[in-house]
DNA sequence: GCATGTCAAGTTGTG
DNA sequence: CACAACTTGACATGC
């Protein structure tokens, strides 16, 4: 059957992930900017701990983690890192977050902002989300993360180019950033039938999100794409993006993202499978409770 | 308290 | 051309 995965955050449950801005941080003076970001990311450490306990507690078998987990970790002047003093007790907290996700087989991800755009056309584009994958894949380490998912990105001049400029960045990572990596199709560019080719070339696994495939669609059914994707994934259990639309399907923009899943929007095919499904909706965790108590009783139904 | 403006970073498409 | 959208508002500030 099926399990559910939430993204990210909490909208009821008491569990707040903090941030911060650069521009306050160089408001500070110096000797306690360090202290500062060292505090903010106990904090998100200890929240991230509760999370997952969280889901443990509730059935929830996924979780994605805010790529603000431990804030400004890869801007250039921050003065804080997880191999200095302070940097030392927060990576032993990760690594115990990492033990209650392994023993209540709470799967754990990232998705990194927008701004990671691996195969831009700018230098400085690509190094800064390099530096990004870095920083995800040291922390995905810590905490046993599975994978870190990136989008193609953007388009110009070609798609053909773009993505050999995506394969060569991506080439560049360390083995620890490089072997959590995995594709998934965007809602405005790359769709699943253009990035199965690269998937296969680099061995990247592809995450299917359904909503996207709706908004930004190819030749293929949502089945076939489940199909297609699934094999990416070599065995290990697939993970597959889903969301409604805020205001429906019809007339207005259908790529923002609703309060709640409508099981309309759930394609049949999924219930059959091992999948990990993240649910991409503003209620957060009651939506990921609600969608999780409609696929138990439809799984029920089906199966009787 | 509470309303408001601001925040490191990319790319695309709409109005 | 400004701005919203994207996985996600939180925070400091000023009243």
């Amino acid at each position: 059957m099926a399990r559910v995965g939430l993204c990210c955050t909490f909208l009821e449950a008491p569990i707040k992930f903090r941030t911060t801005t650069a521009r306050y941080v160089t408001t500070l003076a110096p000797k306690l900017r360090p202290g500062f970001l060292n505090e903010l990311a106990v904090h998100n450490v200890r929240a991230l701990d509760d999370a997952i306990a969280w889901c443990a507690a509730h059935g929830v078998g996924a979780f994605r983690v805010n790529s603000g987990l431990l804030p400004l970790y890869t801007h250039p002047d921050r003065g804080w890192t997880l191999a200095g003093p302070g940097g030392r007790g927060v990576a032993a907290l990760l690594r115990a977050a990492g033990a209650r996700a392994r023993t209540s087989d709470v799967r754990l991800s990232f998705h990194p902002d927008q701004f990671v755009v691996p195969g831009s056309l700018r230098s400085e584009v690509v190094d800064a989300s390099l530096r990004e994958l870095e920083y995800m894949g040291e922390v995905a380490d810590l905490i046993g993360a599975e994978q870190i998912t990136i989008h193609g990105g953007g388009a110009q001049p070609g798609k053909l180019e773009s993505l050999a400029r995506l394969a060569e960045g991506v080439n560049r990572l360390s083995a620890r950033a490089r072997c959590r990596l995995v594709l998934e199709n965007d809602d405005r560019v790359y769709t699943v039938e253009d990035l199965l080719p690269l998937s296969e070339q680099l061995e990247l696994p592809l995450i299917y999100d359904v909503h996207h495939h709706r908004c930004n669609p190819d030749r293929l059914s949502v089945d076939r794409a489940t199909e297609l994707a699934a094999e990416t994934w070599r065995g290990r259990e697939p993970w597959v993006h889903l969301s409604s639309p805020a205001q429906g399907w019809k007339g207005s923009d259908p790529r923002p993202h609703a309060d709640y899943i409508d099981p309309k929007d759930v394609p049949r095919s999924w219930l059959d499978r091992n999948l990990t499904i993240d649910v991409e909706a503003k209620a957060k965790e009651l939506a990921v409770l609600r969608l999780q108590r409609w696929i138990k009783r439809t799984t029920v139904a089906h199966a009787a």
